[in-house]
DNA sequence: TCGGATAGTACGGTTGACGTTATATGACGT
DNA sequence: ACGTCATATAACGTCAACCGTACTATCCGA
């Protein structure tokens, strides 16, 4: 999972978006790093929509603009859980290998 | 950047290796769930020593057979501590999401 | 009136990972 | 002798996902 889907999916957690609601949330849990194209936006709801992540909550329609809310489902926020989980693992492993750099030069032992 | 590059350079991290050698590390790494493909590894390989993050240590004949070493460069180095901390934001930000979900009901309040 | 925020659609381009095949040698089993 | 597995790298083509941009449309503020 890439960052803009796993930021997606973050979003939706706390509660139902409309796509720019996320957009905002995002670049507000990104701390303004990420923020969401159009193109990966919709292109990825409709992936994780297929994918049964996320899906529809409703549509409304405010002055003329559809806005369509989407919903973290049960098996979104248990594959959202998954991956957080995977992102710490991968975060410690690497701090751990890091830990090792410029570590124990073979041959000079404790002398 | 994607959990195959993120696990080659954490590989590096502690000590140089070669190409087969990254995929057994990585084996290790990340407790049997990434096994390298030869188009990911030697394209990732490739790519990552154009942008300066790792560069060919040494070349070994082995058996008639090429062993080449990659070494994590201080950039390289620089570059995964950059996405070890982007990777805790990540996580910690979508657990606190997931804690808000099924969370407060708006106009029930405290009555 | 022009620009910016809101809101979604559409389309083409690029990157990076993926899968497979090819090449080559040594070890091991049958 | 032959097949298979482990080691080791190269060289394809393919696909998913993200990226950028343009387009449509409404409302608001300068």
């Amino acid at each position: 999972m890439q960052e803009p889907t796993f930021l997606i999916l973050t979003a939706l957690a706390a509660a139902p978006l409309h796509g720019y609601g996320i957009v905002q949330s995002v670049l507000g849990l990104s701390e303004g790093e990420v923020k969401l194209r159009p193109g990966t936006l919709y292109g990825a709801l409709d992936r994780l929509a297929e994918q049964g992540l996320v899906e529809v909550e409703r549509e409304e329609a405010v002055e003329g603009r559809l806005r369509r809310y989407y919903r973290l489902t049960d098996q979104g926020a248990a594959a959202l859980s998954t991956e957080v989980r995977r992102l710490r693992r991968r975060a410690t492993a690497a701090e751990t290998q890091l830990n090792d750099r410029h570590g124990i030069v073979p041959g000079l032992g404790t002398a």
